[in-house]
DNA sequence: TACATTTGGACATTATTAGTCTAAAACAAA
DNA sequence: TTTGTTTTAGACTAATAATGTCCAAATGTA
């Protein structure tokens, strides 16, 4: 299997994939998990399946619980929220470049305060 | 006035100011415009404050209504919406790095069916 | 079959965003 | 200053979207 064949098999690892995987791999049943995080067992159901993001608060309880790297899941919670905004629009690269633009005036005008 | 000064002076061309500029060059009123784009003028000038978004619709009556780009208006209308999610967290390069890629795979996605 | 886990979906609740109106502030002309 | 006009602030309502909860159907398993 060649490295272009792979990257097909191994295709974009989502927020709800890295949940499940956390899961499956501390063999927790959903019901557990609940109880232990406080968040309704089918709702952690649809943020594995990508049907329901879940709010920046329960993510970090799930990450602290999984013992997941926080920034790994707030990088994929942020890229997917936005990704879900432009996914049926034109010109993202653009759109992308600036924002960025944006972003770095926004924070360079907040230090000369 | 050397190159650096001159970026200074002209900082970010938000949308708001876009929209305020073109009203100024086409020497109009808000209530004119309010009648013509049928939007209330108190959020006409809300707008050109950057107190609040205008919708897509009516971004797309403003921009018939001046003659402005209608593409460019939307650019700076999604990017202005993600840098206002972003301002106030770290690690934005790398989140919207991950967004174009996800944005790259679902795209790539929606061809293969 | 019987039992447990996962999932879909309806519904209630809450939060966010959008729209409307009015009057005060700001501005300009007489 | 007074008058008339435009712009803006703010309070409020309406509409929309996000979130939370529950239960039963689907799925999986012994």
């Amino acid at each position: 299997m060649d490295i272009i064949s792979l990257k097909q098999t191994c295709p974009m690892k989502s927020l709800g994939n890295i949940l499940k995987v956390a899961r499956e791999e501390k063999e927790m049943i959903l019901r557990k998990v609940s109880a232990e995080v406080d968040i309704d067992q089918s709702l952690i159901s649809k943020f594995e399946k990508n049907e329901r993001k879940p709010t920046k608060e329960q993510l970090i309880r799930l990450a602290e619980f999984y013992n997941l790297p926080e920034q790994e899941l707030i990088i994929n919670w942020y890229s997917e929220k936005i990704a879900d905004e432009l996914k049926y629009t034109q010109g993202t690269t653009e759109i992308l470049r600036v924002a960025e633009e944006k972003i770095n005036y926004y924070k360079s005008q907040e230090n000369g305060k």
